[in-house]
RNA sequence: GGGCGAUUAGCUCAGCUGGUUAGAGCGCCACACUCACAUUGUGGAGGUCACUGGUUCGAAUCCAGUAUCGCCCA
């Protein structure tokens, strides 16, 4: 029984037990069925190099909410979990353990010895992660796990690696790429940090090669890389620079005339060095134009190598000497000079991959990157070539993972080709689906366009900010750059490329090698093309394409793609045998990522996919269809805007590359959470809260609560962190109290003791972070507690008898009535993907109505056995809908009440039982019921409400006990009296009167307060302060006289007459009649006190 | 440098296509525990909607500019 429920709710006895309870179950467990309506949600697969934080928290409670919700809604429901390698990541997170604990690198282990390690402490984390989602109460299906280097994964990586390489879509080229020389691994973009450090810019003299008389003698050119001259192979001067100086004086004295003022001195002042510079630079940089029309050259120092003076618009003649040095495989837009110039200039890669300087530079050779430097500077310096040296702040991109400078480094890596292919691609090939685009980019672009569809007729759409993202997406997308996706690493998924170079008789040899294997449907072999002339691979279906190619004599690099496993183990020893090694690179983990949609359910044949052990099959059995084909396409995805990019535009290439349809037709893009100072929450920072923490100071329900409550719109949401001191458990504001030796450890005030927030500093006591935001939540769950405890108490065995809602008492006509439009306002929030709508909703009927107003009202029926039926039956009729509402955002609290609920009533309805269920996770979601509206009986328990709280006011503003009973007589007539007479015992009752007497000529007794509501007139006897009640009629004659002057205006205005719309003009006279009156009562009751 | 976004009460945030008195929760003040709940209830105070212009009969809302902050891209 009900007498046993606490009154305070205590999450940890009943979190447990209520998960394991669904789990039993089978709730979360998805199988293909009849069933057409689906939902399926894939997991963004948070990665195993830490702990989730608040950030993940968010996601996955956003993720819960829906697929809760859905599956209620009675749709065949997929929430597929698993986790990411997350290459760079995680093997530098292991590297760093590995050398802090063991002082060993990678080297010392092997290639299968660090993997070894990365794949136990994947497992660790993988644990720990999952232990974070059930803690959370994330109902995904657990049965279907995946990992993106399992069996299942891998396969489809290697299928769509296979067929992109059979395409001709991806490709092997020189690139310059980002080069972490720590990790010798290439790295993306997005894994760059800039900073700004202080640097120095060199201004290096290059001599002219034989000067005519008149002629420069040098060439300056600044740097501030001084070591990567050794690598220059041209110094380059605008093609035409009295234009371009002009075009850039111009645009100066526009931007000084709408400079604010004091901007000016300093753009004024730059418009001035430029001017100068008509005089000072521009005749010689005329000279220099015409000595490289003349093919002339200059002689770079160090090095003695003459290097072409070319013209290319790169140099500024408005900058520096207004010449600049072009170093192509050291600089990104060196390198875009070079793409221009190839047929004149050379390119020449001066570092090696740990950073030190290659072979060829001579006595540079062998330095480090910084060491060199520094050498060439003194060397540059002793031959008088170095014209001057300044302060500069450079912006250093370094490696988000090692955290050393990135170099731009010249290197082979292979590449998806994104852009546009002459004879366009074959999306879904093989599929019903398939259907030809232009390119990889633009078959993903096309999927937002709104005027396009899938063969199934899908298209991608953001939520809830529909056009924001999209362009974010297409901008992107748009820039159609190749996709780089080898990372020199040795964890992820190995690029299943066997190649080898051969010439001469060894190229006949191999070739016959691989003769009887070309035919092949798993197997495909490729000639390199000549580097310069970028990156096709020539097909070679046959040994005669091999032969051609090696008919020049010249060495033929041939690759070999493997598309799986049972090929590999065929061939590989054979290839091996001819001379093929594997490439030993990996692909970059956004590869796999992307196939995720896809690869989890099977892809490409869910038949023979190889699950682990005791996982639910993928292949089609006898109840149903296969899943890939079951649940591809899915339905939406989850997630933060900065993954966009990242993630869901690939996800979209891959997924039409591969099936011909999209991955998912919604996006939904959550706000990220920030700390008290506005800074992203990370475990790194020190700022970040593990939601674990939460759960077990507040509950699961609580931190979901509150999650749901912060989900608005697009809005980043900053939440303010407090440690909980581990010497006295004070809550201490981190915003607030002063940091220890490190940014991770801070003094707690009442001891003066440090603590750590990472949780890594041995000697210091770690402190738990949370945040005090989360109160909201365990307060509402407390509140659901009791209001479902004090229904419970009183439901005795609640009957169930059919009843009409016409028959009912007001009261409960209203409290259905509201809990239709609960139901509305809760339904469209989460259909317009507005949690926070969705559950403030929720809370206002449950708590400002139900609980408020509802419980309070039918509390004397309750104890009248002769109303007490209805009342318990509506009773438990609403509280079940309550509990339907809330339990895809406080799964746990109302699943352990729902079960209360059905010991006592196990029958609940109104007109009809309501459909019945064991578990509230498989209960349905409450239908609407417009039927139910009654919006005339709503007006009249506003009005209800407005007279009991003016009541109230009085009894506050008079100092009277709200024990003390009041007489009432209430002024009233028309529709007010009617409202009275029929809800009359409720004001009685929760304004505690003594008695009540509504008419239209209801007088004020001389000791009475007055109250006017509208146009009733309330009169409260035994209310004898003058000076009280004066002050009160005075503020509200103030606050109407106001209004009332507000709308005088405005309806003395000949323009919004004229101009305002009929019915907006008609609204305001109504209101300032009602006002007038309002105004005309108050004033008389005041010059009744005199 | 380019693009996107934000700025509303002490704090964290709502406020749809311009139109009653700009709302909520927390915090604050006063009162109230024989009442399902003090993790509660009742009442209250608190805002020149960042700033400057403009459009409009009317602007928190639309436009332009300024300031501050954030994100993405280069």
């Amino acid at each position: 029984m009900s007498q046993d429920l606490p009154t305070q709710y205590d999450p940890a006895a009943i979190e447990r037990d209520i998960y394991r309870r669904w789990l039993d179950a089978g709730a979360f467990r998805a199988v293909p069925d009849a069933r057409e309506r689906r939902y399926v949600i894939m997991m963004p697969l948070p990665n195993v190099t830490g702990a989730l934080h608040m950030g993940h928290a968010m996601d996955n409670v956003m993720q819960d909410l829906l697929v809760r919700w859905h599956r209620m809604l009675g749709d065949n429901t997929l929430w597929m979990p698993g986790t990411d390698h997350a290459g760079i990541a995680t093997q530098a997170v292991v590297e760093k353990r590995l050398f802090e604990l063991e002082r060993k690198t990678r080297h010392d282990l092997g290639r299968a010895g660090l993997v070894r390690r990365i794949w136990e402490w994947k497992e660790q984390y993988q644990k720990r992660i999952v232990a974070q989602l059930e803690a959370m109460g994330c109902s995904c299906d657990w049965n279907r796990a995946r990992f993106t280097m399992d069996r299942v994964c891998a396969r489809a990586v290697r299928w769509t690696f296979f067929r992109m390489f059979k395409d001709g879509l991806v490709y092997r080229g020189s690139r310059l790429v980002n080069w972490d020389c720590h990790l010798q691994t290439a790295v993306a973009d997005d894994e760059i940090l800039y900073e700004n450090v202080q640097g120095h810019f060199w201004h290096l003299r290059y001599p002219v090669i034989d000067p005519a008389p008149g002629e420069p003698r040098f060439v300056v050119v600044a740097t501030t890389r001084p070591e990567t001259m050794l690598g220059d192979t041209a110094v380059a001067c605008h093609p035409d620079p009295a234009a371009q100086l002009e075009a850039v004086i111009a645009e100066a004295r526009a931007r000084l005339e709408r400079a604010p003022a004091r901007e000016k001195a300093e753009l004024a002042a730059e418009l001035e060095r430029c001017e100068a510079r008509r005089e000072t630079h521009l005749p010689t940089l005329r000279q220099l134009v015409h000595m490289a029309d003349q093919g002339r050259s200059v002689m770079l120092p160090l090095m003695n190598r003459p290097i072409p003076l070319i013209k290319d618009e790169w140099a500024k003649p408005e900058k520096g000497s207004g010449c600049v040095k072009i170093t192509p495989a050291h600089d990104p837009n060196d390198y875009e000079v070079f793409q221009r110039h190839r047929h004149r200039i050379a390119i020449i890669n001066i570092l090696e991959p740990d950073g030190k300087l290659a072979e060829g530079v001579g006595d540079y050779a062998g330095m480090g990157r910084f060491e060199a430097r520094d050498r060439v500077v003194r060397d540059l310096s002793a031959l008088g070539l170095l014209e001057a040296v300044e302060d500069h702040l450079v912006e250093v991109g370094h490696s988000d993972r090692s955290k050393t400078p990135i170099e731009p480094f010249l290197s082979r890596q292979w590449f998806i080709r994104m852009g546009d292919v002459e004879g366009g691609i074959v999306c879904g090939r093989g599929t019903p689906r398939a259907f030809r685009a232009a390119g990889l980019a633009q078959a993903a672009m096309d999927a937002v366009d709104p005027t396009w569809r899938s063969p199934t007729g899908r298209q991608l759409t953001f939520h809830p900010d529909p056009v924001r993202y999209r362009n974010t997406y297409l901008n992107w997308l748009g820039e159609k750059r190749d996709w780089c996706i080898s990372r020199q690493l040795w964890w992820g998924h190995r690029i299943p490329v066997w190649r080898a170079t051969f010439a001469g008789p060894a190229l006949t040899a191999a070739a016959a090698a691989l003769q009887p294997h070309l035919g092949r449907e798993d197997v495909c072999a490729r000639i390199a093309a000549g580097e310069s002339e970028g990156m096709a691979l020539a097909a070679a279906t046959a040994l005669a394409d091999i032969a051609a190619a090696g008919h020049g004599g010249g060495p033929v690099e041939l690759l070999v793609c493997l598309r799986d496993e049972p090929a590999a183990a065929a061939l590989g020893a054979a290839l091996a045998a001819a001379g093929f090694e594997q490439d030993p690179d990996v692909l970059d983990t956004w590869f796999s990522s992307s196939l995720w949609p896809h690869s989890t359910l099977g892809w490409p044949d869910p038949a023979t996919a190889e699950v682990d052990p005791g996982q639910a099959p993928l292949g089609a059995t006898d109840a149903g269809p296969d899943c890939l084909s079951y649940y591809y396409p899915g339905s939406c995805l989850v997630t933060a805007r900065d993954i966009i990019t990242l993630w869901v535009a690939r996800m979209h290439v891959m997924g039409l590359y591969n099936l011909g349809d999209l991955p998912f037709e919604d996006c939904f893009i959550h706000a990220n959470i920030l700390d008290g100072k506005g800074e992203r929450m990370s475990k790194s920072k020190g700022n970040g809260i593990d939601p674990v923490d939460i759960i077990e100071r507040y509950g699961a329900d609580a931190m979901r609560y509150v999650l749901c409550e912060m989900q608005t719109g697009m809005q980043d949401i900053r939440l303010p962190v407090q440690a909980i001191s581990p010497f006295t458990g004070d809550l201490l504001d981190l915003a607030a109290i002063q940091h220890g030796r490190s940014v991770f450890t801070y003094i707690c005030p009442r001891t003066g003791r440090e603590f750590d927030v990472l949780g890594t500093m041995p000697d210091v006591p770690a402190a738990k972070l949370i945040s005090d935001r989360f109160d909201v939540g365990r307060n509402f769950c407390n509140k659901l507690l009791n209001a479902a405890r004090f229904v419970l108490m009183n439901l005795a065995a609640a009957p169930f008898l059919p009843r009409t809602v016409a028959a009912l008492p007001p009261e409960d006509c209203w409290i259905l009535s509201r809990t239709a439009r609960a139901v509305d306002q809760v339904t469209g929030g989460l259909e317009a993907y507005n949690p926070a709508a969705a559950i403030t909703s929720a809370r206002e009927f449950f708590w400002g109505e139900l609980c408020d107003w509802y419980l309070e009202l039918i509390k004397p029926r309750l104890k009248d056995p002769g109303e007490a039926g209805l009342a318990r039956q509506v009773l438990a009729a609403v509280l079940d809908q309550v509990l339907r509402l809330f339990h895809p955002f406080t799964p746990f609290i109302t699943e352990m009440l729902w079960a209360r609920l059905g010991e006592q009533a196990p029958v609940r309805g109104i007109e009809a039982p309501l459909e019945p269920s064991d578990l509230l996770i498989r209960a349905a979601w409450p239908a609407r019921r417009p039927d139910r509206h009654d919006p005339e009986l709503e007006e009249q328990f506003g009005f209800l409400m407005e007279v009991i709280r003016a009541i109230r006011d009085i009894r506050s503003k008079h100092g009277v006990s709200p024990k003390a009973e009041l007489r009432v007589r209430i002024r009233a007539d028309g529709a007010a009296a009617v409202a009275l007479r029929r809800l009359g015992r409720h004001v009685e009752h929760l304004a505690r009167l003594e008695g009540m007497e509504v008419s239209a000529g209801a007088a004020r007794s001389a000791d009475a307060a007055t109250a006017v509501v509208r146009d009733a007139e309330i009169f409260v006897a035994g209310v004898v302060d003058v000076a009280e009640e004066r002050a009160r009629l005075t503020k509200q004659r103030d606050q109407v006289a106001g209004r009332v002057e507000g709308a005088r205006q405005k309806l003395a205005n000949p323009a919004f007459l004229e101009r305002a719309r009929a019915e907006v003009v008609q609204k305001e006279r109504e209101r300032l009649a009602a006002l007038e009156a309002e105004l005309t009562t108050v004033e008389k009751h005041l010059a009744e006190l005199g």
